[in-house]
DNA sequence: CGTCCACAGGAATGACGGGCGG
DNA sequence: CCGCCCGTCATTCCTGTGGACG
């Protein structure tokens, strides 16, 4: 009974409560605005390298640089849609097909993907790659369009599958009689160069176009545009829409965090019942943000990798070794009754670690005594008792205490 | 100035659960 | 059903290496 009345007044608030939100759409980031501030130039570069398709003429293959968040998609969307549209008006024929390489994963799926966007049906497994590329190229060459290809985060799957399928695709052209195909990649690592072979960079950089990072003021007029329509008039602060700016500014200009640190902030502030939105509740959002990101991932290790953490928990020190968390690890999977990794597949499960920023680790060389990584916890301990303890028998293993003991590992803390 | 530690991290290979086309 | 290939995880074997020590 008592539950069905606190229920009651959740969902009265909610409809009764003040509303801050008039479009909440609005600051997600694939929302594409009609008005992309600060990137007027290289919306007109990109509609002029590839302008030429309106007249049946293939386009360069472009290749964009620039940070997460600094409008590479938006802008890539927003002009092929224009271009779309103008394409219908002068019957050019023309083809899109817009791919996340990292959501993608594969070069099986990209070409699976590319194929499936002009109309054939691609089994999603079982297939050689090979056997995929011919299909889609005849596929493509009945076609008879200009097929413009979107890879957008192209440097995750080239920097873990190499680039011998981007060296297929941008040969593609030469057996093609009646279609033709650009490529538009798009890249968040301004170094992805030093991995691809020369004649495969060169054919993809007809043209280049770099995104620098928004700097605070910019931040402020993409948000302050955005916040006009996603927030009814004057529940949000001056001092909101500044912080907002200043901290994803700090963060090398992402406007996808700023975006998610507004939209976040407003949900804060109305679950508040508050009338405007503050810079308290942009500290709040921030918090929130970071603790779903790290309970999120927490929860999706694997079980070594959990081990693995948990092992660098147990140690409990700012300068843990392979060597040492190896050892604890041991033990974890006795007292669990997993299976034992080797200690090579341990250092790649510690670098996964790191790159979720849930651990530091550095190579060191320590001279005589080797040379090994340093690996600290990037997150409080507290998140992961948190996390684990109500995770079936890993609450167990939070309050083991390992026996470890190894040479020269005498500090405490 | 060479040695040698304690690993790093690349390459090749295999096991496994999936799905294909015939 | 078979033979083949997929992607993923893991193992085995390996060569490479920064720098304190002697």
């Amino acid at each position: 009974m008592a539950n069905q009345n606190v229920l009651d007044d959740v969902f009265e608030s909610f409809v009764n409560g003040v509303k801050l939100f008039k479009d909440r759409e609005v600051l997600r980031h694939d929302y594409i605005p009609e008005k992309l501030p600060h990137r007027e130039e290289q919306i007109k570069l990109l509609g002029e390298t590839v302008a030429p398709v309106l007249k049946n003429a293939r386009c360069s293959n472009i290749f964009i640089y620039g940070q997460t968040g600094t409008g590479k998609t938006a802008v890539t969307k927003y002009v092929l849609s224009h271009l779309e549209s103008k394409a219908k008006e002068y019957g050019a024929q023309i083809k899109f097909c817009y791919i996340n390489c990292r959501m993608t994963g594969s070069e099986y799926r990209v070409f699976a993907s590319l194929s499936q966007s002009l109309g054939m049906t691609i089994p999603f497994t079982g297939l050689s790659v090979g056997e995929v590329f011919d299909r889609f190229r005849t596929g493509l060459e009945s076609s008879r369009v200009l097929f413009i290809v979107v890879l957008d985060e192209i440097d995750a799957l080239i920097k873990d599958r190499g680039d011998a399928f981007m060296y297929e695709l941008t040969r593609i052209n030469e057996t093609l009689q009646k279609s033709k195909v650009s490529i538009i990649g798009i890249s968040n690592d301004l170094r992805l160069k030093e991995f691809l072979d020369p004649r495969v960079f060169s054919s993809l950089s007809e043209e280049e176009l770099v995104f620098r990072p928004y700097d605070a003021r910019e931040l402020r007029n993409i948000l302050f545009e955005r916040s006009k329509l996603s927030f009814r008039e004057g529940t949000l602060s001056d001092s909101a829409l500044s912080i907002c700016s200043a901290l994803a500014a700090a963060e090398h200009g992402d406007a996808r965090r700023a975006l998610d640190l507004l939209r976040v902030a407003g949900e804060v502030a109305e679950r508040q019942g508050a009338k405007i939105i503050t810079e308290e509740h942009v500290r709040q959002a921030e918090k929130h943000i970071e603790h779903n990101r790290v309970t999120e991932a927490l929860k999706n290790l694997t079980l070594h990798s959990k081990l693995v953490l948990l092992s660098v928990y147990h140690l409990n020190k700012a300068n843990a070794t392979t060597g040492e968390i190896y050892d604890v690890y041991h033990e974890l999977c006795g007292e669990f009754g997993a299976g034992l990794l080797t200690q090579r597949r341990l250092g790649t499960l510690i670098n996964e670690l790191d790159s979720m920023g849930l651990v530091n680790a550095k190579v060191v060389s320590m001279g005589r005594y080797g040379r090994t990584k340093k690996i600290r916890l990037e997150i409080s301990r507290s998140f992961i008792r948190d996390v684990f303890a109500d995770d079936g028998r890993f609450g167990e293993l939070i309050k083991y205490v390992p026996q470890v003991t190894r040479k020269g590992s005498a500090d405490t803390n």
